[in-house]
DNA sequence: TTCATATATCGAGATATGTCAATATATTTG
DNA sequence: CAAATATATTGACATATCTCGATATATGAA
């Protein structure tokens, strides 16, 4: 989640894509977070059944980026 | 946590101490949450390590409040 | 000091979570 | 269509968490 707040900062760009407007594809969130690739598959997409994130197809890659809508919800509530 | 925010509203007054100044006894936050004796005590006593809860004891009772300082670093990091 | 009450600790079983390797599926490219 | 790459799913095992009953400890009262 911290790291695709800013994915420029964390993600190198992306060979097809030039923009992060979706995100990050799961690969690179797989190498950085060090977990093997389907732990990470898992996870993000369980992250996305909770609403955490958003999942956009392009091609043969899935992007994340944050649902910053749902997050405002849950940090509201924790708050 | 969300109880305990207002223990007047939430919990009877108790016996002995006439204030919650010091929180709820272990006894009244068990029977409301439902869960056995000794589930809560260990709750109780780790939300305590953890730094979320602050324990005082008054003869055999012990009391329970929030640690509000430590529960707004923690909402402060998750937000 | 003994009893009653409040809380803490121990031991245990059920369920959940973390994590992986292996395999399946999807998708682009030659 | 076949190969290559990206992602998803499955099956499995280790560890963690949830929760309890039983027991131990602390403390005030008789």
């Amino acid at each position: 989640m911290e790291w695709l707040k800013e994915p420029e900062k964390h993600f190198p760009p992306h060979e097809t894509l030039k923009h992060f407007n979706d995100g990050v594809c799961v690969t690179y969130i797989q190498e950085k977070a060090g977990l093997s690739q389907s732990t990470i598959s898992i996870y993000l997409t369980n992250m996305e059944k909770c609403g955490l994130l958003i999942s956009t197809r392009h091609g043969k890659w899935s992007y994340l980026k944050r649902n910053e809508e749902t997050i405002k919800q849950f940090t509201d509530f924790i708050t």
